[in-house]
RNA sequence: GGGGCUGUAGCUCAGUUUGGUUAGAGUGCCGGUCUGUCACACCGGAGGUCGCGGGUUCGAGUCCCGUCAGCCCCGCCA
């Protein structure tokens, strides 16, 4: 019988159950345990009228985190007994036998954590991992992934998918994130990596004629983590043949639906509204913007532009504009707070923040000096600004305002509580195929390679990359890349195009990609897909910050596994098989 | 690779600003009392490499340098 479960319509019968010692009150004569298993607290009672002397005895010796099996009546509690703020709390099972089934050391972290007491530090949680598991609210936390995966399996069964697994043992490609790698004990000095992503097989299988497929696949990649980072992540990886962006929206919102339907019993608002890349970036300043918060980043060049002001001028004539955001109420904000405002845009890139607030008496800050009363009348029919607000405003090149933008809108948003609730969802599309590599200037891919560009002949890739608009997409949730994928490029030709372009000559393509577009020759159907990070839709679903919670055995932020010591110093032997000799010192893991 | 925060009893924390007697509290643990508790209550007890190493000083939990670990962020993560 499963602890959380039982309730009044139970009195009278005799079960058994088993499970964890939660808490134990000994009053002397009589004795309460909390027990506790994965559906949640029943209390056992120990009273000497109905409980033989022997296990009243064994009951006080227990300690927390023992493991019972217990025989016993359910019934209805003495009146006033009644604990209303506990689930099972107006029955108890009145201990006829009990087995200790396991004993427990005293424990380094407590399972039942009084209330005013925070948790124990991550470094023990994790260390403990095995204890910082039983807490109910990590319980709860693995429910939701188990039914939102189910949810997931279910929904894209349903729609015609079939799960393919594909290897974790891989070849190494050289774009993207870092590589976990692992040595060929039979092919000394050759590795495999582990995979970033499927995403070359899935579009192998969809030349292989699997024209649906999924999987629920992990992810590895060898960089640095955050809060919302781990080195191995679960992704719901989906392919479709014949397809195209509107098919791959369709999967994808109804798959969604779903697993907050079946998870959450809630639903969510599909389709979802779309927006381009250039529209995001022109409006919110980033490719993931969060609707929650309305304001819209505006073009004031036209209005405060030529009016004297040599920073403004001086931006539009270098070619740049003067962008900004109305904050309603921001004229409230400390000089002290402007400038830490200011201090903030620098730190993201600009060359600074002008502002002005809007009085009842017209306007006033740096800024200010910039409106005339022809700027001040526009401003006021054409941006909407009223006496109260403050007009926030960058000038410069785009690439410059617009992540500065990014960044002091959502920071003030959240400072004046001008976020909603709620979910905004949106699906972001016509990336860019390349985008500038920051130190080098050169083509990299926006999304990933394997991206199907728009419009375009090898020959015109190749001469002007950057102008080049691609039909990859994001799913962005409330300022969150959830989900991302694109049309896939299946032209071999243009294929090769775009991988030369990223700097690979002939050879280097024929040598790492060969296999894909050798499969593209014999037939290839038009394919398109996308894969969502299951860990950071499970966060969200239970309401965490980080993905350790939702993660049973996760990584510290220096990827080590401080339960089982991963990873560890291995013999020389082992080394020696796999033809490998270390050049520094051994470090201090070790291998037994 | 860089920046920030944290590290004191099994656990959660105070004490570090301004160096000074024997480093405290709550909780857990151990012993005892208690027949309706529910964070049970009450009495008693044990428990400390102040992360580690070095330095300054008559004297360091406290100041300085280094280092390790955890967390948060930047770079990075197609």
């Amino acid at each position: 019988m499963p602890c959380g479960l039982i309730d009044a319509s139970w009195a009278g019968r005799s079960v058994h159950v088993a499970g964890w010692v939660h808490r134990r009150r000994d009053k002397g004569g009589v004795k309460f345990v909390l027990l506790r298993d994965r559906t949640g607290l029943v209390q056992l009672a120990f009273e000497p009228e109905r409980t033989p002397a022997d296990v009243i005895a064994a009951a006080g010796a227990l300690n927390p985190e023992d493991v019972l099996w217990i025989r016993g009546d359910i019934e209805a509690r003495p009146p006033g007994a009644v604990n209303p703020d506990m689930a099972t709390g107006e029955v108890e099972i009145r201990v006829r036998e009990m087995t200790v089934l396991a004993s427990s050391d005293p424990l380094p972290i407590l399972v039942a954590i009084p209330p005013e007491e925070d948790l124990p530090s991550e470094e023990l949680r994790l260390r403990h991992r095995v204890l910082d598991l039983r807490r109910a609210e990590l319980q709860r936390n693995f429910v939701t992934r188990h039914l939102a995966t189910n949810g997931a399996r279910a929904s894209l069964s349903q729609q015609g998918f079939l799960e393919v697994e594909t290897p974790f043992l891989t070849r190494r490609t050289p774009e993207g994130a870092r590589d976990y790698l692992v040595p060929s004990r039979i092919h000394h000095g050759e590795f495999y990596a582990l995979p970033q992503s499927p995403q070359l097989y899935k579009q192998l299988l969809m030349a292989a004629g699997f024209d649906r497929y999924f999987q629920v696949a992990r992810c590895l990649r060898d960089e640095d983590l955050r809060a919302d980072r781990q080195p191995e992540f679960t992704q719901i990886d989906v392919e479709m043949a014949f397809v195209a962006e509107d098919d791959v929206f369709a999967v994808c919102e109804r798959m969604l639906f779903d697993m907050f339907a079946s998870t959450l019993d809630r639903e969510i608002p599909v389709p979802f509204p779309r927006m381009t890349w250039a529209e995001a970036v022109e409006s919110y300043g980033t490719d993931k913007p969060d609707l929650r918060i309305d304001w819209r980043i505006r073009d004031f060049s036209q209005a405060l532009g030529g009016r004297g002001f040599g920073i403004v001028d001086g931006a539009i004539e270098a070619g740049g504009r003067v962008r900004g955001i109305v904050v309603p109420g921001g004229a409230a904000l400390s000089r002290s707070r402007l400038d830490a405002i200011n201090e903030t845009a620098r730190r993201s890139g600009a060359k600074g923040a002008l502002w002005m607030k809007v009085t009842e008496d017209g306007f006033t800050g740096p800024a200010a000096r910039a409106v005339d009363d022809e700027a001040g009348s526009i401003l006021r029919s054409d941006f909407g600004v009223e006496p109260g607000d403050l007009v926030l405003m960058i000038a410069g090149p785009d690439s410059e305002s617009s992540p500065a933008l990014d960044v002091l809108r959502r920071e003030l948003a959240t400072e004046l509580g001008a976020s909603s609730e709620g979910e905004e969802w949106v699906w972001v599309t016509d990336f860019p195929l390349f985008e500038a590599d920051p130190e080098t200037g050169e083509p990299a891919a926006s999304h990933h390679p394997f991206t199907m560009p728009v419009d375009v002949t090898p020959e015109e890739l190749l001469a002007d990359p950057f102008s080049v608009r691609s039909r990859a997409y994001d799913l962005v949730l409330n300022g969150t890349e959830l989900a991302s994928g694109s049309i896939r490029c299946h032209e071999p030709a243009l294929q090769r195009a775009i991988l030369e372009a990223l700097g690979m000559t002939a050879e280097q393509v024929d040598a790492r990609f060969g296999f894909l577009l050798e499969a593209f020759r014999y037939g290839v159907p038009p394919h398109g897909g996308f894969a969502l990070g299951l860990d950071r839709l499970v966060a969200l679903m239970v309401g965490v910050s980080s993905l350790r919670d939702v993660i049973a055995f996760p990584k510290t932020t220096a990827a080590r596994g401080l339960m089982e010591g991963a990873p560890s110093a291995v013999d020389n032997e082992l080394l020696a098989d796999l033809g490998i000799r270390l050049d520094g010192p051994r470090a201090g893991g070790t291998d037994d």
